[in-house]
DNA sequence: TATATTTCGTTTGGGTACGAATGATTATAT
DNA sequence: ATATAATCATTCGTACCCAAACGAAATATA
């Protein structure tokens, strides 16, 4: 990791550039637009770089990849905190489910104390799958902070959980 | 915006650290894995919020949204183009258009010299939409940088930038 | 011990989301 | 000129995505 201190701004790409213009044009420019719209634009990319050359041989969507993460790294979980976790809805969490036993990868099982409860289970080949799955996914993770600086790469950690902290406590509020 | 040098590094949240814990568990951990995934989650929570707090009183997606933002700043686009620029396939833009023609935010108009394009055109229901729709979603990503420092802030621009940069020439490589 | 109320996962309906096949149009080759 | 190839947006099939409605089961109230 490169850790010269008089490294080059890198420039904004043309379509930051155009966004930019078009905002104080129309009074609406503010700095985080570049923070938060190249956050989406990253994550954008990663994720269908990763769809179509990690996910789609192994019969995985990207949330069916969250899913069986949220699997191998909490274990056995209740439908509600498994879509918590997964960051999606429940009726959305139902309909993958069908999709990765259908494969194989984990199961539904019957809550011991009450019956309307289902807890996912993530069977031998699903823990095999995330193994093989998730070293070649995080070969991308791995692209993507290569050029970053050390002081970029420690400041850029703080600053996404900071960010991360703050929307978490702004969108419980209004939970209550 | 808060300058103090000596500011506390943000805790790992339990999601963060369970991953880690495990990870290190099947010997897979590696730094990027804190970037990255919790990129991705902040853009998660942002874009939940926004779809529930902002763009569903104008019957907009956040794809639908995008779409209109390139629409905004570029103006009129060729579906090719556009598709490209909103990140979504041309197939998925198909949708999207009925659904933001139906609420006469665009057109759909022919190509002067050839008649397989179509170009897209904002109308002005739908520049009047933008104006307002984007100062809302402007004050969630003012929200979610409020609590960085200025060196925080700045040189996770330069971050976000460099990584956007790095994925978007390994991303063009093997298309060629 | 009935009967509301709450709390679960699932189903439903409308809208994305993608790759592959389609059909219409233009460009190129013979 | 006519056949072939290349290039468009759209349609199709499958899967994802959510909120709201649903039905079953547990709990609270009477």
């Amino acid at each position: 990791m490169d850790k010269s201190e008089d490294k080059e701004h890198p420039k904004a790409t043309s379509a930051e550039e155009k966004a930019k213009q078009h905002l104080i044009s129309v009074g609406l420019y503010g700095r985080s637009v570049s923070i938060i719209s190249n956050a989406f634009r990253l994550t954008s990319i990663i994720r269908s770089y990763a769809e179509k050359h990690v996910f789609k041989e192994f019969n995985l969507s990207f949330s069916g990849f969250v899913v069986m993460w949220v699997l191998w790294v909490w274990g056995d979980l209740e439908t509600a905190k498994l879509a918590k976790n997964a960051g999606i809805a429940k009726s959305t969490l139902t309909g993958i489910l069908i999709t990765l036993e259908k494969h194989g990868y984990c199961q539904r099982l019957a809550h011991p104390n009450d019956a309307r409860r289902v807890v996912v289970h993530i069977n031998k080949p699903g823990e095999e799958l995330m193994e093989k799955v998730f070293s070649k996914y995080h070969k991308i993770e791995d692209v993507a902070v290569s050029e970053l600086t050390s002081d970029e790469f420690e400041t850029t950690i703080d600053s996404l959980r900071t960010m991360l902290h703050t929307m978490e406590e702004f969108t419980n509020k209004d939970n209550s």
